[in-house]
DNA sequence: GCGACAG
DNA sequence: ATCTTGTCGC
């Protein structure tokens, strides 16, 4: 929607809500009768602050004041939003509170896009409980992940419902003899063809999940870091596999089975779908569909 | 110092 | 993830 629109829309919101303003003292706390002053300027009483303590007098029944704020981090869009909760008398702070657009720390993917998928699990569970998904595709790991605990096992277990999680790139473990080294010899030897795959499993003997190929035909020619302007065919990478694991209520094998049913080139089309509809947002081309 | 880093 | 550059197809 144009700021206009937006805006218009805006006005009928704030519009409304203003009739329903209420422009007199209606508190739980009792207000002092007002000293009497001349004319048009007066004086309030500066009894308060920190350094003035035990003055209950003043606002008789008042116990708490609270302050908020929300602040935004230069150059990013990351912001914080906060309370300062406080004691009267006295203004000391006796609780403080953030709620922030987290920050992509890696192996901690789940704290920053949780949230926001769980929100809309929801609202689709509100408003088109008929066409509730009975299995999730995440972009991101399940329990292929340093903590067994990734993004799709983070939501799956908040809100039980059986998930995928599907990443592009390998993520490691720590004491795991998993490397993305080992992990492309494997890929060569043995995913001859789409549908092929083989379990992702530790030296612990702990099965993470699976790579997977679920594309042939994704040759890729790229750029010799060392050589920038020459073109090569970079043949140890030209096989692209995906790392399928389970979020939750979902085994290895039958996550495999149902990423490569939905693959129609190397990501699965859920996945793909949600990618390119999100990327449309930000490019602001998104239409309405389905 | 080296390798690794879901999105 | 994002960014930039290059290449192909329409």
């Amino acid at each position: 929607m144009d700021p206009k629109a937006k805006a218009r829309e805006w006005d009928k919101i704030q519009e409304s809500l203003k009739l329903r303003i209420t422009p007199h003292d209606q508190l739980n706390f009792t207000v002092p009768p007002q000293p009497v002053q001349n004319d048009h300027v007066r004086t309030a009483h500066m009894v308060g602050g920190c350094d003035k303590k035990g003055d209950d007098a003043a606002w008789p029944g008042l116990r708490y004041i609270a302050g908020m704020d929300v602040s935004f981090f230069e150059g990013t869009d990351e912001a914080v939003g906060c309370v300062v909760v406080m004691k009267v008398p006295g203004l000391m702070p006796v609780y403080t509170d953030f709620t922030l657009t987290t920050p992509y720390i890696p192996s901690y993917l789940a704290f920053r896009e949780a949230p926001i998928l769980l929100a809309l699990l929801d609202k689709l569970q509100r408003e088109r409980p008929e066409i509730y998904p009975q299995v999730l595709m995440i972009d991101g790991n399940g329990i292929l992940h340093p903590r067994m605990c990734g993004l799709a096992c983070h939501v799956g277990v908040l809100r039980d419902i059986p998930t995928i999680g599907v990443g592009k790139n390998f993520l490691q473990i720590d004491g795991e003899d998993l490397t993305m080294q080992k992990i492309k010899e494997l890929s060569h030897t043995r995913l001859t063809g789409a549908g092929k795959w083989f379990p992702l499993t530790g030296t612990s003997g702990r099965v993470y999940g699976a790579v997977s190929l679920c594309s042939v035909w994704s040759l890729r020619i790229g750029t010799d870091p060392a050589a920038p302007h020459k073109k090569a065919l970079r043949s140890t990478e030209s096989i692209n596999p995906i790392f399928v694991s389970p979020g939750h209520r979902v085994s290895v094998e039958t996550a495999v089975e149902i990423t490569a049913w939905c693959c129609k080139y190397r990501v699965p089309e859920p996945i793909r779908a949600a990618d390119y509809a999100s990327r449309e947002v930000v490019r602001g081309t998104h239409r309405q569909k389905a």
